[in-house]
RNA sequence: GGGCGAUUAGCUCAGUUGGUUAGAGCACUUCGUUUACACCGAAGGGGUCUGAGGUUCGAAUCCUUAAUCGCCCA
């Protein structure tokens, strides 16, 4: 068998360039709106473009892969659409610190030729991460690529905030928000996140108005302080009812500001009294407006005092602390300091502690929007993979906030406001007003998510406008009909998305939404940049191939819970591709040495146990994926095939096939064909998962297939007829004389090749006729002679008892041993004990009046079978 | 502080509506280069299902509770 048509090893860097050039060359993945066929389309989470391919990526991408694969296999116009987001404030900061090398900032660029930068930046390093997706092997369709910043989609933000300005849903309103002073802008409450620090917990004396006595208030940021406009205290505090009514006089600033109550007031914090500084934090700006307090803005935007500061206005926040602890001791208001760990907010974008900062902003009123949002996951028009996830998004829209839209960046889409510079009048149309001299847009740009919510239906080029009802991509393809993301975004984006697609399509935007696994690595810690804990993908790609990265990741992720990668995972993938390629290798060869030596190869295929079997369990397959796949169990997806391949179709089918052909050469040309057949439509399974080397192989199984992609063929249908357990059942039987026969020789440390005598006995006609055909087998397998018997044999032999047949070893060349007794003693006493508890489960009244039928009898019949063993057990032993 | 989820073999996880003497892969032990595959084959050891109560004829599976861990929201 020199010459064969299947290489000895899988070359997977030589395949993957081939077919991925192939598929995107040959455009191959194009879709087109055919509204005489089902479509399947999926819009991919924009991947944002400063970003690179990380393991997280390649799972998600992998899964979306797989349906779209999976569908158009299945006789579905298949669309998926790739594309990206501007991802404002990281763009925007990767950008300024290429200017911060030439020791320039934006501003000295001005705004238009800084954005101008920006989109340079992005024709040469944007989108790598899309470029990487290739390689991933991704079915996307490349001709309907989308940004966020494109004419057609910053159309459609544009058509989205001001109708909804129009409808009175957009607003803007002094608010505290999440201010980021190193960028200088805001933050949503999703952009940020909690750090613990060690801080001091510093105690001020504020006296009280025509008193000696005083309030002594604690704070972790003294410097607020110039900003108060009132002292609270709780009004269950005997410490402080006295002072109903009264004023304090704020230090250093030497103003009045009242004393007030408030159930927010812990008692237990500090001294019980709680300065109020509105303008800088988000609790005290709501007790402010509970009580009608003035808001004092000391800060500014770029953190340093303001005009409200004193002779401390111009120094930064740090700075200024230490000069205010400094003059209040001073003046006799200090009192003491504390050691206090607390959490601080810090931007998650540029690291920087976020100010509570009052500040005109922009917001999207999210009550009513939200209503219609809740409806359909409700009744289940949108479905959510965990399940559980629905209880979340309940929570979250049922008590959400106001969506802070505005950012004070340069890079997105500047919000279509134009203000009259003489009259102040408010301009809000998707278009400049055509006198555009006489008027000054809003600096502000959209935080990236009012693009992203439109994401599904924008990508269709979606105008909201009459022109809608001819578009036939919108038609066709909206809604889409599964979304694959991180559970982290689910407020972010994917509850978002549904709110814009019911208000602007008056339809939901996808039916299932799947949350995949979040990625740790062996400890079990998130992947991150810092932690460098995260192996670079390409790397797993040029080491192990793409098929194996993308069927290990989907093999080790279940539903709803987080997947431990370690790099050597990745052999999981690796040899189980190895182990197809080998088997389809092998069968090639077979076949081709049955061809060419063939003589009396023509005879009639007997369709033998092992045949069947193979047919029930190849239909079970496909029948569990089936409902693996549309139930969202990726994993288990895998897991089905993995299985079916190595143990039933390598393990035993393969193994059998070697012994009938040689037993029966008048089949063995139906035989092998048969094997490829089902080894084919093995291939075709595993196409979703494996897309490059399922190409490969099923190019090499038959020639004349270029110009052709597995990718279209039919995957495996169900065939429900062949599923027989009855079937399934004799041949674990057989299986197990196997198994048995083999840990016979292997417990007595005879050596696999030695050939031994064994005498068979089945215990009754049934089972003997099970054998039939299967003699030669199980003598070439377990590399014995076997004898057959239908009553006891008298020479010496070490001996299995099976439900349905005894197996004795013959042991003339073995020593005798009164362990081997030892054995079959111990086995005994287990069998007792277990014959005991069923017993007592038979004996028991209650459980033959409330159990089923059907558990009844399966006792029954395991008592009947424990019973056998037993008797035959004795009778070995002699007892 | 509130919510959600997890806790099954050394490790990573299965275990569908309660009815198996609790499974897989990896790791481990022994044997093996028989002409697909050592990225392989054969055989084997190893858990009473986090603890405590309860419901039930019967619980890894349902309920209560405690502990530990993780995530989300404050």
């Amino acid at each position: 068998m020199t010459t064969t048509t299947i290489p000895a090893k899988y070359d997977f860097r030589k395949s993957e360039e081939k077919w991925q050039k192939y598929w995107e060359g040959n455009k191959i993945y194009e879709s087109k709106a055919d509204f005489s066929k089902k479509k399947y389309s999926v819009v991919i989470p924009p991947p944002n473009i400063t970003g690179m391919l990380h393991i997280g990526h390649i799972l998600n991408n992998t899964i979306q892969d797989i349906y779209c694969r999976w569908k158009r296999m299945s006789g579905y116009e298949v669309c998926w659409v790739p594309g990206m987001d501007h991802a404002g404030i990281a763009t925007q900061i990767k950008v300024e610190q290429e200017l911060k090398k030439e020791g320039k900032t934006k501003y000295d660029l001005g705004r238009d030729k800084f954005v101008k930068m920006i989109w340079d930046w992005k024709e040469k390093y944007g989108g790598i991460i899309l470029h990487q997706l290739r390689r991933l092997g991704a079915s996307v369709d490349w001709s309907k690529e989308r940004f966020t910043l494109d004419e057609g989609l910053s159309k459609a933000v544009r058509e989205v905030f001001v109708d909804l300005y129009k409808k009175g849903y957009i607003y803007k309103g002094k608010r505290i928000i999440n201010w980021d002073s190193i960028t200088q802008t805001a933050l949503s409450d999703d952009e940020i996140s909690y750090r613990e620090q060690k801080d001091k917990l510093y105690y001020i004396r504020y006296p009280v108005e025509n008193s000696s006595e005083s309030l002594i208030i604690a704070t972790t940021r003294p410097e607020t302080m110039l900003g108060d406009t009132a002292v609270a205290v709780n009004s269950e505090d005997a410490r402080y009812k006295h002072l109903k009514g009264t004023n304090v006089i704020l230090p250093l600033v030497n103003k009045k500001i009242p004393v007030i109550y408030d159930s927010y007031v812990d008692i237990t914090f500090g001294t019980g009294a709680l300065k109020i500084t509105p303008a800088h934090d988000i609790n005290d700006f709501e007790v402010g407006q509970r009580h009608n307090l003035e808001t004092v803005n000391i800060l500014t935007k770029d953190g340093k005092l303001n005009e409200n500061g004193l002779e401390f206005s111009g120094q930064p926040v740090n700075e200024a602390r230490r000069n205010i602890l400094k003059k209040l001791k001073d003046s006799g208001y200090y009192i003491k300091e504390e050691d206090y760990t607390h959490n601080v907010a810090v931007s998650e974008r540029s690291g920087g502690i976020i100010e509570p900062f009052l500040s005109d902003q922009w917001f999207v009123s999210m009550k009513k929007l939200a209503e219609p949002a809740i409806e359909v996951v409700k009744e289940g028009k949108v479905r959510f993979h965990p399940d559980r996830w629905t209880k979340t998004y309940f929570h979250w829209l049922e008590n959400v906030k106001d969506w802070c839209i505005s950012r004070q960046l340069w890079w997105g889409h500047q919000i279509p406001i134009w203000y009259h510079k003489q009259s102040g009048e408010i301009y809000c149309e998707t278009k400049p007003p055509e006198d555009i001299d006489n008027w000054e847009q809003d600096p502000d740009v959209l935080d990236t998510w009012f693009s992203s919510w439109l994401w599904p239906f924008s990508v269709f080029g979606w105008e909201n406008s009459e022109k809608d009802r001819n578009n036939d991509l919108l038609k066709y393809y909206y809604p889409t009909d599964f979304l694959s993301t991180a559970p982290e975004i689910i407020f972010l984006w994917v509850a978002r998305m549904i709110i814009s697609g019911l208000e602007y399509i008056n339809d939901i935007p996808f039916r299932d939404v799947y949350f995949h696994s979040t990625v740790r690595d062996a400890k079990g810690r998130k992947m991150s940049k810092s932690l460098g804990n995260s192996p670079d993908p390409l790397d797993l790609m040029n080491n192990y191939g793409t098929d194996a990265l993308r069927f290990t990741i989907v093999y080790l992720a279940p539903l709803g819970s987080d997947v431990l990668f370690d790099e050597k995972n990745t052999e999981i993938g690796r040899n189980f591709i190895t182990k197809l390629w080998n088997a389809g290798r092998f069968l090639m060869m077979y076949k081709e040495k049955i061809y060419k030596n063939g003589k009396n190869t023509d005879g009639e295929l007997i369709l033998d146990i092992t045949e069947k079997w193979i047919d029930s369990r190849f239909n079970e397959t496909i029948s569990n994926i089936e409902y693996y796949l549309n139930s969202y169990r990726l994993n288990d997806y895998t897991k089905t095939i993995y299985n079916f391949v190595w143990s039933d179709f390598c393990d035993w089918y393969i193994e059998l096939l070697k012994i009938k052909i040689s037993a029966h050469p008048e089949q063995a040309k139906k035989l092998i064909d048969r094997a490829l057949n089902k080894y084919q439509e093995i291939i075709k399974m595993l196409h979703p998962v494996i897309p490059f080397s399922t190409e490969e192989i099923w190019h090499l199984l038959e020639q004349g297939r270029d110009g052709k992609s597995i990718s279209f063929e039919t995957f495996p249908r169900i065939s429900g007829e062949k599923i027989d357990t009855i079937i399934e059942e004799k041949f674990e039987n057989l299986k197990e004389i196997v198994t048995t026969i083999r840990n016979l020789k292997s417990e007595n440390d005879i050596p696999q090749k030695t050939e031994c005598k064994i005498y068979l006995i089945p215990s009754d006609k049934a089972s003997e006729n099970n054998l039939e055909g299967f003699g030669d087998t199980i003598e070439t397998l377990c590399r014995i002679k076997l004898h057959i018997k239908s009553e006891d044999v008298n020479e010496k032999y070490i001996s299995k008892v099976l439900n349905n047949y005894q197996i004795h070893l013959h042991t003339n060349d073995l020593p005798a041993d009164e362990s081997r007794i030892d054995i079959h003693k111990k086995e005994l006493e287990n069998l007792e004990k277990y014959l005991n508890t069923l017993d007592r489960k038979l004996g028991n009244k209650n459980f033959l009046e409330k159990a089923t039928k059907e558990v009844i009898a399966k006792e029954k019949q395991k008592h009947i079978e424990t019973v056998r063993k037993i008797e035959k057990l004795k009778n070995l032993i002699g007892l």
